[in-house]
DNA sequence: ACAAATTTAGACAGGCTTGTCCAATTCGTC
DNA sequence: GACGAATTGGACAAGCCTGTCTAAATTTGT
């Protein structure tokens, strides 16, 4: 393992103050000596953490968002595929809760740091995202008002069932995930599907 | 300030690790020694601490959900205000803010501590939550499959967009609150609210 | 095989923090 | 005002961590 692979893995799980760079040295299996040879001191090496997730989390981010379904066949299955993706690769894979663990624990300590990372994840991952619902919506499959709020709450409803591992750190089942984007994506075309499914599809929906 | 509020404010400032009993005690106004007559040391004030705000924090959500609209007059408007008290009162708050900065960066460490929290808090708000919806079902006032997964969903859209602000530990404004909770609660009733114009879905619901 | 660069182990100083002890002071209550 | 309880400030030991230094060992390039 690296020395900034380890480093990630022990900033997260004991904090910055905590963190202690013997711990980390032995971690990435190489001596102390090493470790300050390379980053200098121990913010100059946290710095590199993040940069280092943030670039690997938004590379993972954008090319998800390219298999979003532009010509969905199945328009539910193919969401539900795409909200697994995002969870699966993105969201809670390692580099996606260590990121969010390490932006929620120091964030506030390094203002410039974060605002990068926000400005090129989240801002970006929302915009890209809002302008393919804008496209399906464009294409007739969905009805829209504003396609920023609408992938707004896409991501916020194939999340909604996991928020309380987030929250603890943990990863969901792939079990989990997939029932969360299920509900998530069946809600969601409830209050944007345009709603040509047969009634038996309807009488699915309002049941399950 | 008491100690134990102090305590809240630079446990969550500084991680538990780079919390400082002087700097907490300088916080409340007391001498070091003084917190130590009281909690003896460092870990048995942060659980007197986690064990504070968890009270707190699920008194204020309790009595929230007490102002739930049983009989709506206008269900969106109503329903929007009860999503802005949901924020104001319990989530957006100083405890909430705390108490939830505190379950991120330590969660893992005090399995639990926070175990309690996760049942007494979550699961008995979705549990309250759900009922409420249920109700608003059977009183015809909504079209609802699953109770819980509509109270959970129902959380995640009116926090949709105060995602970012509450990563980064910071504090939303009204105008974002009321935002966020008007556009969830808009999609929210697109997506179960009843339907006049769906003879289907008319149908379905009167089975349901 | 040889030389240069890197890595290693260990010692070390300096600083900070926790938790304890104690004498002096202040506070609450009668 | 008096007396017991609580609080204070400060000193203190012990431990831990960061960051530096050095000399030896190892790896790398040629």
């Amino acid at each position: 393992m690296s020395v900034v692979d380890a480093a990630a893995s022990v900033f997260c799980r004991e904090g910055y103050a905590g963190a202690n760079i013997d711990l980390i040295a032995a971690e990435a299996g190489v001596s102390r000596q090493t470790v300050y040879n390379h980053h200098g001191d121990k913010e100059n090496l946290f710095v590199a953490v993040v940069r280092d997730l943030t670039k690997r989390c938004n590379a993972g981010i954008f090319a998800t968002i390219a298999t979003f379904p532009d010509q969905p066949a199945d328009l539910e299955a193919d969401l539900i595929g795409f909200a697994v993706r995002m969870n699966r690769n993105c969201i809670c894979n390692r580099d996606g809760r260590f990121l969010r663990k390490l932006i929620q624990a120091e964030g506030e300590r390094y203002p410039e740091l974060f605002a990068e990372w926000r400005e090129q994840g989240p801002g970006r991952t929302w915009s890209a995202l809002a302008a393919r619902f804008a496209r399906l919506a464009f294409a007739g499959h969905l009805a829209i008002g504003d396609p920023d709020v609408a992938a707004r709450q896409f991501l916020a409803l194939v999340n909604a069932e996991l928020q309380i591992t987030f929250m603890l750190g943990g990863m969901p089942t792939e079990e989990e995930v997939l029932r969360s984007a299920s509900n998530g994506v069946r809600t969601f075309l409830a209050a944007f599907g345009r709603r040509k499914t047969s009634p038996a599809r309807q009488a699915v929906l309002a049941h399950a």
